[in-house]
Order: C-alpha cells, then structure tokens, then sequence
DNA sequence: TAAGCGTGGCC
DNA sequence: TGGCCAAGCTT
C-alpha cells in the first residue's frame, strides 16, 4: 500500500469526519461505555433512525448494566420493541448480568472480556474497546468493508463473507498514532454509512474520491450477486409475528391459540389487563396494538406445523417461556 | 462455513 | 411492487 495515499486518505477521511459526522447521542462526551455497548447491540442489522428512540428510552429506563440485570430478560425483548432480531435484547440482558456478576457492574475495557461477553462477537468488541475506551482495535464492520474494497481494492462490494484478507487490509490501512486511528474507526464507518453506501453511493460527496481505486477502474459492476434473504412465508415472518403478539399482551397467551390463531375459527384475540396498580408498563399499550398483532399472525400463511415448529423455536430460545396459563415472555 | 435470525424504509 | 439492504452473532 502507497503510504501517501494512505496519509492523504487519512487526513481527509478523519477530516471530513471531523466536519460533517452526525451528531449521535452515543457519540457524545457524555457518553457512557454501557450507553455504548446498547447503541452496538441495537444498530447490529439496524438502521441509526430506529435506534434513536428505543436507545434513548433504555438509557432513561436502564442507565446502568446493573439497573437492566435487575430485571427479568422478558422486560428488556418487550423494550427492544420492534428493532428486529429480538434474540438481541436476551443477549444483552445476559450481558448485563455477567458484566454485574464478573466485573463489577461496570463494562469491561479489554477486547478479550468484551468478546466473552453474549451477543459480542468480533466487530463489537473492537468497537466498544475502539469508541468507548479509546483503545485502537481494528473495527471491521459492513461499511468499513465496503469502504475498503472501494477505495483500496477497486470492487464495487466488499467479499461476501468477511475474509482473513479483508482482516490484514484493515489493519494494514490503520493509522498508527492512537487518537487518529480511533477516529478512522468511526470516521471510515460513517463514510460508508452516509457516503460511500451500498446503493447509489454519493460519489460527489467523498473527500476522497481522487484516491479509490473503484472510481479509477470505471465503477465496474460487482463480481457476485449477492443472495437476498428471503421473507415471506419462512419461520423468520411466523416467529416474528408471534414475539409481535407476546410484546403487546399482559397475561400468557394460550399454546393453541397462537397456534391456531389461522384457523377458520379463530379465538378471540386476547386482552390487555386492566391497568390496576398503574405500576405495569404494559397496561400502556392500546387493545388497537394487540388486535394489530393478533390481525397480522393470524393472517400469515403458516400451517399449524410450522406455526409449533416456531413457536417451540421460541421457547428453546428463551425468547418465551410455557406455563400452565400459556406462553409470554419471561418474568 | 453457511444458514438462520426481524423489521421497515427505500428505489 | 418487491427485492435489497442495514454498526453481526451464533451454531
């Protein structure tokens, strides 16, 4: 690698960062590393704009590990509200409970405790180590990738899969005085989150546009085609539209009503409870929510094979858990 | 290693 | 309209 071209993309990757990165809450000074570790859970597979709102409210709910483990995992898959891939919110909460347990209520520093931490893998733990510490791990996230393979290797995607070559790359191109590489971690993802996208990238806007190795070679179209996931009738969408009943209601819904819940005869959708002592949260939510949820299961075209095959998934999950009055996420 | 795992906005 | 895509992790 041209160790010029690396300065220059550098110095102006780091200060076009510098200019114009969004102001994200989790980015501020007065961010805490937990505050942190939430914002890296939530934004796995899910865009900054539906973030926002479920992070702030954590952070006014749980503003500590400690605060979070404290209470049952079923109240933090309910919190996660509709970010997807509630599996997340379990993790987190365990996360919390091992970080209570093992070091003290306070999250770990090191990259090596971070990773033995539930639903912290690689890129997580460097970023964590990277944003919240300040320690210059190599952040290899989808936008850094897709950044790298751009501007250094001249695709137009990055591999389908992470690879060990992708791996040495990053690491390659890292700067090496500590504050400058922390900032390429942020700044390099922010590019190719707001800049260098996937689709359409903005070209126009890249302070760096005279530097890729894409733009020199002609934009050539990508050398795979990526595999879409697929949605409708899978046990993503059953799964998905029964945690989507199970966060709205307040009492367990019997097994056979959401298993049969697109029979001909349908039960009846089941009932918010009634606020009492005006302490549960879920008394909150509106019957119109319940029926939405209820009206979308119901419709989907799952037999009741598939719709047990789910729901049992769930259950092994932990997602949900079976008693005598039906099933609903754990208190 | 590849498949499985939610959800909603965008073009 | 519908496939594509989003700060991945786990098995």
């Amino acid at each position: 690698m041209d160790t010029s071209i690396l300065t220059q993309a550098h110095e102006r990757i780091n200060g076009w960062f510098a200019a114009s990165a969004r102001d994200l809450p989790w980015r501020r000074p007065d961010a805490t590393p937990w505050g942190i570790m939430v914002s890296e859970f939530m934004l796995q597979q899910t865009p900054v704009v539906r973030v926002l709102p479920v992070w702030h409210e954590w952070m006014r709910r749980w503003p500590t590990p400690a605060l979070l483990a404290a209470e049952p995992s079923g109240e933090a898959v309910r919190a996660w509200g509709r970010l997807g891939y509630p599996r997340r919110a379990l993790r987190l909460h365990a996360a919390a409970q091992k970080i209570v347990e093992e070091y003290d209520g306070a999250v770990p520093g090191s990259p090596e405790a971070l990773l033995s931490l539930p639903g912290i893998g690689g890129y997580t733990a460097a970023a964590i180590s990277s944003f919240a510490f300040r320690i210059p791990e190599v952040v290899v996230d989808t936008n850094i990738r897709r950044v790298h393979a751009r501007l250094f290797t001249g695709n137009a995607l990055p591999e389908p899969s992470l690879t060990a070559a992708e791996n040495a790359l990053a690491a390659e191109v890292m700067p090496a005085e500590v504050t400058e590489a922390n900032t390429w971690n942020a700044a390099v993802m922010e590019l190719g989150a707001v800049v260098c996208t996937a689709r359409s990238p903005k070209c126009a806007d890249c302070p760096v546009l005279d530097l890729c190795a894409w733009v020199a070679a002609g934009k050539p179209e990508p050398h795979y085609v990526p595999k879409g996931q697929s949605w409708h009738g899978t046990d993503r969408q059953v799964r998905g539209a029964i945690m989507g009943v199970l966060r709205v209601v307040s009492a367990p819904v019997p097994r056979m009503d959401l298993v049969m819940s697109a029979d001909a005869t349908p039960p009846a959708p089941p009932a918010p409870q009634d606020s009492g002592s005006g302490t549960s949260t879920v008394s909150d939510l509106s019957a119109q929510q319940v029926n939405d949820a209820w009206t979308l299961l119901s419709s989907l075209t799952a037999d009741k094979e598939q719709r047990e095959k789910c729901l049992n998934g769930l259950l092994a999950d932990g997602l949900a858990v079976e008693t005598a009055a039906g099933v609903s996420l754990q208190s």
